[in-house]
DNA sequence: TCTACGATCTTT
DNA sequence: AAGATCGTAGAT
């Protein structure tokens, strides 16, 4: 049976609290079901990574809409980029979904992924949209209704590790280090690793 | 219109 | 260390 999906509210917050407690939760679409075990703040007001940091545009429209909708992207021209808006309608926020454990729809996602032999590694956010099969037309469609893409209660991470964001070199300093990059502890099912710190939950 | 570049990933 | 690959944003 499936889990309970998560109420708009839940995302009616701010996007470092709710990338936090967004740790654990499933992700599905269709048969693919996934568990999120990376994910990145972009924050608003004051945050100079984010896409909302130049005012709204056509691309980032649904980051200005209300919360618990998503917002995809294409990043350097093949990659599609899943994010979960979060905050209030008019507040520029959202997380970035960087990686998920699979637990349901591995031949899909195999086949999205081209087919290849070998682990199922959903590591980096570019993976995710793939794996979800993911596109621009996605970009705005809501999170808390059964259909389509869903947004599910799943086991909560029991212990957490923190780093600063990846890919973000024209922010400014401060933004660079913040460490609004959250990740399950001790999970295989993480990107830089090696660049993250562990902290009691 | 034109141009530079990006919240990446894979291969060398 | 660099190539793939193309929509978006800001400038012209």
């Amino acid at each position: 049976m499936p889990g309970r999906l998560l109420p708009r509210q839940f995302y009616a917050r701010d996007a470092l609290e709710v990338a936090r407690d967004l740790l654990g939760q499933e992700i599905w679409h269709g048969e693919v079901g996934l568990r999120i075990t990376e994910v990145e703040a972009y924050r608003y007001p004051h945050d100079s990574a984010n896409h909302c940091r130049a005012g709204l545009t056509a691309r980032n429209a649904p980051m200005w809409g209300p919360p618990g909708h998503a917002y995809v992207y294409l990043c350097y021209g093949l990659h599609q980029m899943l994010n979960l808006v979060t905050n209030r309608e008019g507040e520029g926020a959202a997380v970035l979904i960087r990686s998920c454990e699979p637990i349901a729809g591995h031949a899909t996602i195999r086949r999205r992924r081209g087919g290849k032999e070998g682990p199922v590694l959903l590591t980096g956010p570019g993976k995710i949209g793939q794996a979800l099969g993911l596109d621009a037309t996605f970009s705005g469609h809501p999170l808390y209704r059964r259909g389509g893409l869903e947004v599910r209660e799943g086991a909560p991470a029991a212990e957490i590790a923190v780093g600063s964001r990846i890919g973000i070199g024209y922010a400014e300093r401060e933004h660079q280090e913040a460490e609004w990059r959250l990740a399950v502890a001790n999970s295989p099912w993480v990107s830089h690793a090696r660049q993250l710190r562990g902290v009691a939950r």
